[in-house]
DNA sequence: TTACATGCAAATACTTTGCATATAA
DNA sequence: TTATATGCAAAGTATTTGCATGTAA
């Protein structure tokens, strides 16, 4: 999709749509488009194009953050400053919360730096867990 | 892939994987396995499998950090500390890259809290560059 | 000799798209 | 009525994998 000017386009506020974002709005956690499908089609079936259709359209506008992990897959979010970081176990692949996000006056001054209107970040940190370093230093 | 256990397996060292490993070298951005390949192919000719081969080889060693960008992508970088971050313009997906990584302190409290070895960060900003904005207000 | 590396083609997995139909305004 | 939303199936794209063959140690 290239259509980069974002021009207010008509906007139909569907079932489907308002649903799809009421959802986003209760999750705390970065969801993917499968896993928000499973969610909502429960509720009211749709397809999941339309669900990827809805996600690209509320990313497009701004309201959601769109992230793409070290799985491969993307995950959606409520476009909020209390916005949420994740710690991954690359072994066992567990993600875990981060406390804070220490980036908002680092924005500023890359900003003030480049020139860019900076809109977001995407931060992943990743590892190993505990348990999995157990297992690993046991196994040797 | 799911071999977690990191056995010092037997390597064998081969023209195509140290050609590719200099060429990671020389690089001072992330690229990406297509470009890689696209690179080595001219030198010593391979195939593309034999890249993403490589490529997951020399990142489970922890050489290569792997990161996956706003394009779906995965990018392939030489693990150091003097690691790079980019800017990302969301109309015309220029990169630029970022000055510094704040990280490294952050990186060392959040391993005390979690009690996670962390091994690195994906972080990547977004926004929009002077000229695009430009481009934008002046469409309207 | 033997285990690991590679080429090739086919398979995966997530995501996007074309087209006909349904629906909000 | 009319432009936009949706369902369905097919296509797209980056990546992975099975198997036969090649090659370093």
């Amino acid at each position: 999709m290239e259509t980069h000017v974002l021009k207010s386009a008509d906007v139909k506020s569907t079932k489907k749509r308002n649903l799809l974002l009421s959802i986003l709005k209760e999750e705390k956690q970065a969801i993917t488009a499968e896993n928000l499908h499973e969610k909502a089609n429960k509720i009211l079936p749709m397809n999941i194009s339309t669900v990827y259709r809805s996600l690209a359209f509320f990313t497009e506008k701004g309201i959601l953050s769109k992230n793409i992990h070290k799985d491969g897959k993307a995950y959606y979010q409520i476009q909020n400053h209390m916005h949420q970081h994740t710690l991954h176990c690359t072994f066992c692949h567990e993600n875990i919360p981060v406390a804070q996000c220490p980036l908002t006056e680092l924005e500023e001054s890359l900003s003030n730096e480049t020139g860019y209107k900076i809109l977001g970040h995407t931060l992943q940190f990743s590892g190993i867990c505990p348990s999995c370093a157990k297992k690993q230093s046991s196994q040797e």
